[in-house]
Parts: C-alpha cells; sequence; structure tokens
DNA sequence: TCAAATACCTATTGCTATAGTAGGTAAAAT
DNA sequence: ATTTTACCTACTATAGCAATAGGTATTTGA
C-alpha cells in the first residue's frame, strides 16, 4: 500500500485536531502547518478534502480555523485517508480484460476484492483516538522496552 | 492499493503459467503476450522480475520460454506482487517526521506497520491454485447465479 | 554449421499523478 | 475598515509508470 505524502499530512493534521479536540477552539492551518512542518499552502488543499468529506468544520474570518466534526474515537483511519488518496483502491484497467474475461474476473474476485476488503476493515478498525493513545504513550519517559 | 498494470500483468501470466504446470513446457513470452493481450516486450520486462525473484525458470533458445519454479499452490499472490510493484508498503517520507517524531512514530506504529501486515496476511493467503479454482468455477455453465 | 527462435539487457519516450507554488476572492471578527 | 482567516483556480516541476526500440546471448533443429 502507497500512502502519499498528502495522506500522511492528512492524517498528521486530524490527529492535531483531535489532541485538541476538547479544548473545542477552531485551529488555523497556518498554525497546523507551522507545528508540523507541512506546506501551508499545500495543507489547505488537504483541508479542502477533509471538508468535503464532511470530517471536519471551518470557521471562516479571523479567529477562524479548522475543528473535527466528530470526536475522536468516532473518526476512522479509513476515513481520513479515502477522502484524501483518490486512488486508494483503484486499479489500473488491464487490457487482460478483453482477451481473458474469465481471467480477468477471477482475479477481480480472488484477489483484488479481499485485498480490498482486508485494507477497508483494517483502516476502519484504527480511530484518531487510538493514535492519540499510541502518542501519549511513548511520551511516557519510563517507557523503556524491557520486554522486548 | 493501487495495484498497477504490471502487477495485474504478472499475476495474470503466472496464472497462465499455473494452469499449464502440469504439462511442463516452457512457455513464451509471445505466446503468453498473445494469449493475454499485453504487449510483448513490456511483459518481457516484468518476466525479468518474476525471474529475479526466484518465481520461475528461463530456457533460453529455440523451444525456450517460462515455467513456474513451483507448484502453483506453493507460490502466493503476495510473492508475486513484491516481485514485481516496486512501491507495494512503500510510503513516502513525511515531513512530519522532523517536527513532530512522536506523531510520526505513533501513526507508523499504529496505522502503517498494521496495515502493512493485514495486505501481507491477506495476499500470502492466496495461492496461484486458488485462481485457477475461481477459473474453473467461473467456466461452469450451469454457475447461474441462483442465489443471488 | 547456420538460421531461427528465444531469453535477456539497456536506453529512450510519452504520459499521468503527485507535490508544491502563486495569486487571488469571500467572509467574519475586532 | 482592516486584518485574519478559509476557499478557489490555475500553474509548474518532478517522478514513476507504461510502453517502445534496438539490440546481444544462447539454444534448438534443419
Amino acid at each position: 500500500m502507497r500512502i502519499s505524502a498528502k495522506g500522511r499530512y492528512g492524517l498528521a493534521a486530524m490527529s492535531y485536531l483531535a489532541a485538541n479536540y476538547k479544548n473545542g477552539m477552531a485551529i488555523t492551518v497556518l498554525h497546523i502547518s507551522e507545528t508540523l512542518g507541512i506546506s501551508k499552502i499545500y495543507l489547505e488543499q488537504v483541508f479542502s478534502l477533509l471538508k468535503r468529506a464532511g470530517l471536519v468544520i471551518s470557521i471562516k474570518g479571523s479567529q477562524g480555523g479548522y475543528l473535527l466534526n466528530r470526536e475522536p474515537n468516532g473518526i476512522s483511519v479509513y476515513e481520513v485517508l479515502t477522502a484524501i488518496e483518490t486512488t486508494m483502491t483503484e486499479k489500473t484497467d488491464s487490457t487482460v480484460a478483453e482477451k481473458q474475461p474469465i481471467l480477468d474476473k477471477a482475479l477481480e474476485t480472488v484477489v483484488f476484492s479481499q485485498l480490498d476488503d482486508a485494507i477497508k476493515s483494517s483502516l476502519e478498525a484504527i480511530s484518531l483516538e487510538d493514535i492519540l493513545n499510541n502518542v501519549e504513550k511513548l511520551k511516557e519517559p519510563d517507557n523503556l522496552m524491557y520486554f522486548i
């Protein structure tokens, strides 16, 4: 699975909004771009996609910015990535379909649709809260790996 | 998951070799390219990768061609695709790592490595034989979809 | 032994998607 | 009003993909 920079930016930005969700304040793209080290104007385009997907709410004007539209527990990584990655589960159409439609169909059934399902259920099971929990765990100074 | 045309070509070609495995004869790239409707010189490059990965054996010269190196049951779709797709599980390195290494690490742990595992185990569970079995099933004339 | 058939190799081209830039307009707050 | 913000469209540069081109090396069979 190749996940583009755009997808990673989106996940990082959404995680940041999630970390500040309880606070209730809108956060600007400029602030996020500086905090995470992402080009501001590029990140704007990412937020455009996130908003279109209904994952964030925007507030225009001074003191405006973005907010999660749902609580971190209710937003899955799958939703975030499908909102951003255009070619998430897309497949280039193969010329094999013309000469060997049965083989093509078999590949579709046995391989590609199963793979799509595996990816989907894997990413649907991960929420923004899961990411935050791991961030907190990594922050613990006594997080020494005694058991490794 | 985006799987390139190259990957699809490789799977189709390997399935074709699998279908003719018991026969024991080498099959030429030209023959496969014509049967499947794939550019011959492009398919040659695909076979170069498959050979490098040890999935096929080649025989040079007249009456030469390619053969599976193992029985269809022993070759997984994962092996075929990783032999071909360079960016299978690759991720573009994000600039987030520099300013927010903890968040970046959390995303790596919670999202990307889990996704890689899901993709890997999903594709490892599918063999070329599974594809052939589905092809046979689709060929049955009485394969009417009574239950749909 | 020679010609045909094949794998095998490297370089080149055109195209598409991605990453990022540029330069704005619209709306809201102070 | 001015500033701050989201929001929009167009543009550029680059990289990887799909495919082409033009060979060499090796084996078989006539």
